[in-house]
DNA sequence: ATGCCTCTGGGGCAGAGA
């Protein structure tokens, strides 16, 4: 079983992307954010087209989840366990589904914007939610992961130059702790292999030629229990899928099970 | 070195992204 994540930047506008790439890549499941759009607004008819079913979470202009799947999509939950809200709002920032056995959740984490901001607080807290979130529904016999944008550079390596970073979000200590905690709660950072270059990463900015300097961070993540891990075959990043025109800033992780 | 930012809503600018 092949599943994936990918944060595309507007589903409307990627949508001749998400097609192409659909029908090249044939994930059986395929966790999305940032799709500012509504649920309402999704493309279902284009991707049911392809063999789809859809579960869309999205309130319009900002943040937006979704889970695509050919293997069932089953027990869907929409938002985690005690999440906050952000401005007295709840976000659509957490989709949660079963397909062909996995349990899935695809996530778009808060970005934090400057440690000293309020929605870097807000950021911790929806972490918290997120693990609240993980332990209750990551039991050991099911395989169990939780992919998207984290918002988080786990290590060092994750990002081009870390001196740059020494008043940025993304890479703190209590950042990089909401990590800690969720692999204490049995996840394993499921690490995908580079298709060029020596690291994965998985962003890079529209600005300053970042793609072709190679000047990124790996913050899309595969967070996944035990069962699910032992079942890994293969991962990678599809940095192709970033060259070019009218592409998402950021590339989609792929994983491979084995059943 | 597959390219010097892109997206949306609303109204041609402003906020967000990381």
């Amino acid at each position: 079983m092949r599943i994936a994540t990918w944060n595309v930047n507007s589903v409307g506008a990627r949508l001749p992307r998400l097609v192409a790439w659909l029908e090249s890549a044939r994930p059986d499941v395929l966790c999305l954010q940032e799709l500012k759009s509504t649920t309402e607004a999704f493309p279902n008819a284009e991707v049911e087209a392809l063999g789809y079913e859809v579960a869309a979470y999205g309130t319009g202009r900002w943040n937006g989840v979704a889970i695509l799947s050919k293997v069932g999509l089953d027990d869907v939950k929409r938002g985690l366990v005690d999440e906050p809200r952000y401005e007295d709002a709840a976000e659509p920032r957490a989709i949660g589904a079963t397909c062909g056995g996995v349990r899935i959740w695809s996530v778009y984490v808060p970005n934090g914007r400057e440690p000293s901001h309020p929605h870097y607080e807000y950021k911790l807290r929806w972490l918290e939610a997120l693990n609240t979130t993980v332990v209750a529904e990551s039991v050991p016999g099911t395989p169990f992961a939780v992919l998207g944008d984290f918002n988080i550079a786990p290590t060092d390596a994750d990002v081009w130059d870390i001196s740059l970073f020494a008043e940025s979000t993304h890479v703190t200590d209590a950042e990089r702790k909401a990590l800690a905690v969720l692999r204490d709660a049995g996840l394993t950072d499921v690490v995908p292999r580079p298709l060029k270059y020596d690291h994965p990463y998985t962003y890079w900015d529209y600005r300053q030629l970042a793609f072709p300097k190679n000047n990124g961070m790996r913050i899309d993540l595969v967070y996944a229990n035990e069962k699910f891990a032992a079942e890994v075959e293969d991962s990678y990043v599809d940095r192709e899928e970033r060259k070019g025109k009218g592409g998402s800033d950021h590339a989609p992780v792929v994983v491979d099970l084995k059943a």
